[in-house]
DNA sequence: TACATCACG
DNA sequence: GACGTACGTGATGTAC
């Protein structure tokens, strides 16, 4: 960064006087003068100088509330109150305050301060020149640019283009296009109605601008939304005038005039004194009678360097540097160079470019490194030829020159398991699988990586729901920087080639780029984890369970492809025969798979009653709506109810496990993702082995299918009530605390408490009851949630939420601190600290924030049982190890840990597993595993 | 690709 | 007085 760069800093003077004036209490000068808006602008202002320099500077204000927008739209700030009294006079004042501090005011008539705002930046940056605004207002996020940021003068926080992204949803070009349709309540900018911040950022990230989207209005599918277009088009090419910044508005004063400078000695001082504002004198160190505050130590406003420039790039030319160009390595001594340069930095991002999303398929194609920022590099490996023309004349096209790869991975070997060299990756557990499979034939190394940082589990340690972990994600909201993506290196479709037929170009500036990417987050993201308190969940838990986990997927489960086959015969033939009596009640053959058909024939033909149309205008026919006419007495939803069951455990189960069975070694390898919950849980995909059936009798045949490999049973150790507990722990609940002391059935003892039930008298219903309430709580349910789930009336069920709270007064005063603790930090924390972030929890949408205090209710507990099991979970294999014992753990489901253990080792197994699952956190309520065991994982439970 | 549905905790 | 109504996931089939 140039340091003399011409910087100029606008400060949007509404602002500053709104927040002054509400922000204090009345304050008036010996003369009776109102001044607390001046004195809190002045403090401001003062403030601000001392703690930022810029080339230029100026303080913009509205010259009047009239301006051009009235006369395109004349309810424009119409509803806008005239500003109060005391404050007219004030104004005055502020301008002068302005120029005692030798800061040019602007403003001029028929024009917002916005307009001007827009002009200056347009004027300063089209000379090369760095323009900083001083405002909160979203309406000026229209300007940022490469040249142009904002900074929130309450955060500190500059504000560029992820931040403006993330408000609205596109990038700063497109700002007004989104809000000309979602219009602004505050500034009675009409917009199209229907329409809101998400889904005016969608139609423009689809359409790339207002007019193309209002021509093609006919076409778009939701008829409301169409029709709302079509409509109020006019009007929301209204509402796009008036929030579009008039950027060729006159300029009152030359840039030239706006140069900073000194105040006029005695001036600033003088106008201080005339208002009484001896704090402030002495504040800005100018209330000495020159003996300790010579006139020296009055602002400067030249060299002091700005915290805009020193906020980030404190760290400063190394993180300007640009991304690329990169270097590919193709012969060994330019390798051993970059190893060496490594391993004498200490640090290194590696990443590893491969052939398949599938870590344990994947072959390796190519590393990266990152050594400082812009300084990296991509070592190809197994890259081939590029794809030919199909010409059979064309000469057969060779594999570009590269590393053998046994070489390279030599060269590179030392440097990643060398252990003072951390090396950084962003989710590191894929890359870690790729290198550490020993593999036959030269793919792959069997390289043990370590130390290693994860950037992607840094931030979400810290930033778990507030938005996804990936790296391109990241790395624009971070780094202002979009990298390119692997669609754009390899192709999509038909056309999409593999990545060992990338170009090494073209390879070179993906592979590198991400490495790159990933040693600049990881330099902005690790200090923030000390900072933000999220460090002991970053180093103690996430971190240690990269390898605990890739053990896990490496295992994998038994499945017995053999008896799956039988059970999707059986479920066939049994679909069959529904199916046709479905056609026979309904009178007609259609298509049983289709809730659209099923929803005509059940509530257009059949007239059935009750029917509810979703969202897109179908009927609902879920589980609950057929349910609800089964008991009525019909008899064709109970049979669709039983051919749907049989078609999910069919399709999804049957037919989905087994062709994720790895004919290699009849056995299924999930892949755990870290970072995707806003709870801290893990989740489960490719397959999905965290939702096999178990509710249902077929979904146990299917479950049976999980077996323990030959000389092996399966050994399931499940928490006993772990959300139940952390509620007793969290709000503290004597008779609750006293029930799992004992070991006494909870549900029953709520039933007994609440109910005014004698213990031991506590029949099926009650119980039920009560169970249905303990796990609404946990859930933030509502008097409505629980009348529809135990199917009595909303007064009933009013009634059981009150008695409820009455006999439990602190689990009420817990839901209200979760809440409130949401609202005011934005997360809330596991009783371990983890941090979880609320969305939508300060929104004004009534349903949007309900959701959210359900959320943040909800968080604690699922959060602080996913804490618990993680914890237990990087404790087992070096307990298991330490007590000689080979039991592998495969699988984990929220609170339930499967182990496959040797038939001989399965007494000494349970006990330690048991033992370290019940002291792995020391809570006011015990905690509790109940372990089973069987040749397959039905029978463990 | 959106939606509805349903499998799990 | 209306609103919408229990938390968190992932996979599948249909319809567009």
């Amino acid at each position: 960064m140039v340091a003399d760069q011409p910087h100029l800093i606008l400060v949007d003077g509404s602002g500053y006087i709104f927040r002054a004036f509400h922000a204090l209490p009345p304050m008036t000068r010996p003369d009776g003068v109102p001044v607390n808006a001046v004195f809190g602008f002045t403090g401001m202002l003062g403030n601000f100088l001392t703690r930022h320099a810029g080339s230029h500077i100026a303080v913009v204000f509205d010259h009047s509330r009239n301006t051009f927008r009235n006369t395109i739209y004349a309810d424009y700030k119409a509803h806008r109150p005239e500003p109060p009294p005391e404050l007219v006079p004030q104004f005055a004042l502020i301008r002068e305050a302005t120029a005692a501090f030798g800061v040019a005011c602007l403003e001029l008539e028929n024009f917002e301060a916005d307009d001007l705002i827009a002009a200056y930046a347009k004027a300063f940056s089209a000379e090369g020149g760095k323009v900083t605004i001083v405002s909160s207002d979203k309406d000026l996020m229209q300007l940022v640019g490469p040249l142009v940021q904002l900074l929130d003068p309450i955060k500190q926080k500059p504000i560029r283009e992820p931040e403006v992204f993330e408000k609205f949803g596109v990038t700063p070009d497109k700002v007004v296009e989104v809000q000309a349709l979602a219009g602004d309540s505050t500034d009675n900018v009409p917009g199209v109605p229907g329409i809101g911040l998400k889904t005016a950022a969608q139609l423009i990230q689809e359409y790339g601008d207002l007019e193309t989207l209002l021509a093609s209005a006919e076409q778009i599918k939701q008829p409301k939304r169409r029709e709302s277009l079509v409509n109020f088009a006019e009007q929301a090419r209204i509402s796009r005038r008036l929030v579009q910044l008039d950027a060729d508005a006159p300029l009152p004063a030359p840039i030239d005039s706006l140069l900073a400078r000194a105040p006029e000695p005695g001036r600033l001082s003088g106008f201080l004194r005339d208002q009484g504002f001896r704090s402030l004198q002495h504040r800005l160190g100018l209330d000495g009678d020159g003996a300790t505050a010579p006139p020296t130590s009055a602002p400067r406003f030249a060299p002091p360097p700005a915290i805009l420039m020193k906020a980030e790039p404190a760290a400063t030319l190394d993180d300007a540097a640009p991304f690329g160009p990169y270097e590919t390595v193709t012969d060994l001594a330019t390798l051993e160079r970059w190893v060496a340069e490594a391993q004498a930095a200490g640090t290194v991002a590696v990443d590893t470019e491969t052939d398949s999303l599938d870590a344990l398929h994947a072959k390796l194609v190519g590393v990266s490194l990152a050594i400082a920022p812009g300084r990296a590099c991509y070592i190809p490996l197994a890259h081939g030829p590029k794809p030919g023309t199909g010409d059979m004349l064309e000469a057969a096209p060779e594999a570009p020159a590269q590393i053998p790869l046994r070489e390279a991975l030599s060269a590179l070997q030392p440097m990643l398991e060398d252990p003072g060299t951390l090396k950084i990756l962003h989710n590191a557990k894929y890359d870690l699988e790729v290198l550490g499979r020993p593999q036959a034939e030269g793919a792959n190394s069997g390289i043990d990586v370590s130390p290693v940082d994860d950037t992607m589990l840094i931030s979400y340690s810290m930033d778990a729901g507030r938005h996804g972990h990936g790296m391109d994600e990241l790395s624009l909201r971070h780094l202002g920087h979009s990298p390119m993506t692997y669609d754009q290196v390899t192709g999509t479709g038909r056309a999409r080639i593999p990545f060992a037929q990338v170009e090494l170009e073209k390879a070179t500036a993906y592979a590198a780029e991400d490495a790159d990417v990933t040693l600049r987050l990881w330099r902005l993201l690790k200090p923030r984890l000390r900072t933000d308190g999220a460090l002991a969940t970053y180093e103690q838990v996430e971190r240690r369970m990269i390898g605990v986990l890739k053990e896990m997927e490496e295992a994998g489960i038994r499945v017995d492809g053999v008896e799956l086959a039988r059970i999707g015969e059986d479920f066939s033939g049994r679909m069959t025969t529904l199916e046709q009596q479905i056609h026979e009640l309904a009178g007609k053959p259609f298509n049983v798979g289709s809730p659209k058909q099923l929803g005509e024939i059940l509530f257009d033909e059949m007239k059935l009653p009750g029917g509810k149309r979703g969202k897109a205008g179908a009927w609902g026919t879920d589980a609950a709506v057929l349910e609800d006419l089964s008991a009525r007495g019909h008899a064709l939803p109970k049979t669709v109810m039983h051919w749907r069951q049989l078609s999910k455990l069919k399709s999804t189960y049957v037919e989905g496990l087994a062709a994720q069975l790895d004919p290699r070694d009849g056995r299924v390898h999930t892949d755990f993702s870290m970072a995707i919950t806003s709870t801290g849980r893990l989740s489960s995909t490719e397959p999905n082995l965290q939702n096999i059936p178990i509710r249902s009798e077929e979904g146990v045949r299917i479950r049976r299918a999980f077996v323990a490999s030959p000389g092996h049973v399966l050994l399931a150790a499940d928490y006993s009530q772990i959300e139940l507990r952390l509620l007793a722990h969290l709000a503290d609940v004597p008779s609750l605390r006293e029930a799992f002391a004992n070991d006494e059935d909870i549900h029953s003892r709520t039933a007994s408490e609440i109910f005014k039930i004698e213990p031991g008298k506590v029949d099926r219903e009650a119980r039920r009851r009560a169970k249905t309430i303990n796990f609404g709580i946990i859930y933030g349910m509502s008097a409505f949630g629980l009348a529809a789930r135990l199917g009595i009336g909303a007064g009933e069920a009013k009634g059981i939420i009150d008695a409820y709270f009455a006999q439990y007064p602190g689990i009420r005063a817990e839901m209200e601190r979760l809440k409130e603790e949401a609202r005011i930090n934005g997360f809330v924390l596991t009783p371990f600290g983890r941090k979880l972030w609320i969305d939508g929890i300060a929104s004004k949408d009534m349903s949007r924030r309900g959701n959210a205090e359900r959320a943040a209710i909800n968080a604690p507990f699922q959060g602080g049982a996913a804490e618990i099991i993680k914890r237990a979970m990087v404790r087992m294999p070096k307990a298991l190890r330490d007590a000689g014992l080979d039991a592998k753990m495969l699988l984990q489901v929220h609170d339930e840990l499967l182990f496959e253990v040797p038939q001989g080792q399965l007494t000494a197994t349970s006990q330690a597993v048991k033992e370290v699952m019940e002291s792995v956190a020391e809570l006011r309520v015990p905690l509790r595993a109940e372990l089973g065991h069987g040749g397959n994982w039905a029978e463990a439970h």
